[in-house]
DNA sequence: AAGCTTTGTCAACAACTGTTGAATAAACGA
DNA sequence: TCGTTTATTCAACAGTTGTTGACAAAGCTT
C-alpha cells in the first residue's frame, strides 16, 4: 500500500462516518479533511469531488454474502441487527439510506447501489422475478424497522430480545406473504 | 386575513413543498422565497429564521384524525396509501421523514412532533402502553413500505393493487405480534 | 547526486448561506 | 390629508461552500 492509498483511505472512512451519520448535504469537505488528518485539496485530487467521495463510500455498502448464502434468511438479519457491538460499532446502512436517500445530489447514487449489491441478487437467490413482491415487503421491513428504531427512536422497540422476536415475526410474514 | 397572514401563509406553503422533498439541508431560503413570490427577509421577520419556518411546517403533519377515530386502523392507512390522487397532490409524510430524520439541525424537531401528534395519540387509542411493541411495529411498517416505495422505488410493490394487498397483509401481523 | 514522479500544502476563487437593519411603500384610522 | 402602523424591498454583512492551480516536500530510479 502506497503512502497515498494510505491518507485515501482515511479520508474514505472519516467520509463513511461523516455521511453515513449526518447526510451528505450536511457534511463539509474541510469536516472530513480535518478528522482524517488531511488537506481539503485532496479530495478533489483522489475522488474527483464531494460527489465521487460519496460514491466511493458505497463501494460494498449493500454487501451481504452470509445473507445470500443463507438457508434461513431472516435468522441472518435478526442476528446482525440485534448485535450490540455492531450498532455501537459503525453507522447502520439503513441510517445512510435514510440520510441521504431524499438528497437530489446523491439519491439515485444510494438507489442504484442498493439495486446492483443488493436487491438484484436477492432477487435471484430467493427465485427470480416472481419473489419480487416478498423481497420488497423483506427489505420495506428490514429499512422500517431499523430506522424507526434506531433514527426514530420509538420506546415499544427499545428491549432488545423483544425487538429480535418482532423484527422475526415480521420478516417471517414479509417473506410468506401469499402474492 | 390581513396581507400579512397572506404572504406568510404563501411562504409556508413553498417551505413545506421544499423541505419535505428535497430536505432542510437542500434548500435555500432564497428558494422558498423566489417560490412564493416574496422577500427573503420576510422569513426571518415572520418565522425567525430557517429553523422556525422547518418547525412550522410541521403543525399538525402528523394529525390523522381518521386514523384515530377507527375500527380498523390497518384499513385507513391502506385507503390513504393507495389514493392516486393524494400520492401525486402533495409529498408524503414518509417522505419528509426520510428527509430530515437524520438532519442534525432539525431531526429532533421531527421526532418530537410524531411523537407528540401521533404516536403518543396513538398509543391511547390501542389501549395504553402495553400496546407499544404492536404499535412501534405499526408505524415501522408504515414507514418501511411507503418509503420503500415512494422513495426508493423497489419494483417489488410498484403495481398499485397489488401493493394494498401486501400493505394490509404487514400491519395486520403487526398488530398480531403476541408480544 | 540528478532527474522525475508522487504526495502534500497553501492561498485564493466565485458562489452561496442565513441574517440584519435601514429605507421605502402601502394600508389604515383620525 | 396627516400621521401612524404595518408590510415589503433592498443592500450589505460575515461566514461557509466546493474547487482550482501554483508551489514545496518527499520518495524513488537511474
Amino acid at each position: 500500500m502506497s503512502k497515498a492509498d494510505n491518507t485515501r483511505d482515511r479520508l474514505l472512512e472519516a467520509a463513511r462516518a461523516a455521511f453515513w451519520q449526518r447526510g451528505y448535504a450536511n457534511v463539509g469537505l474541510r469536516d472530513i479533511a480535518g478528522a482524517a488528518g488531511a488537506d481539503v485539496a485532496l479530495i478533489s485530487r483522489y475522488f474527483g469531488g464531494k460527489r465521487g467521495l460519496f460514491a466511493a463510500t458505497l463501494d460494498g455498502a449493500f454487501h451481504w454474502p452470509d445473507l445470500l448464502a443463507a438457508d434461513d434468511p431472516a435468522a441472518v438479519v435478526v442476528a446482525k441487527y440485534t448485535n450490540p457491538d455492531l450498532s455501537a460499532a459503525h453507522v447502520s446502512v439503513i441510517r445512510m439510506i435514510a440520510a441521504n436517500i431524499a438528497d437530489p445530489e446523491v439519491g439515485d447514487l444510494v438507489r442504484a447501489a442498493q439495486k446492483l449489491q443488493f436487491h438484484d441478487p436477492m432477487l435471484a437467490k430467493l427465485g427470480g422475478p416472481d419473489k419480487a413482491p416478498q423481497l420488497a415487503l423483506f427489505i420495506s421491513v428490514m429499512v422500517g424497522a431499523d430506522l424507526t428504531r434506531e433514527v426514530i427512536g420509538l420506546p415499544g422497540l427499545a428491549d432488545a430480545t423483544v425487538y429480535a422476536r418482532q423484527l422475526r415475526h415480521l420478516l417471517d410474514a414479509a417473506l410468506a406473504f401469499p402474492g
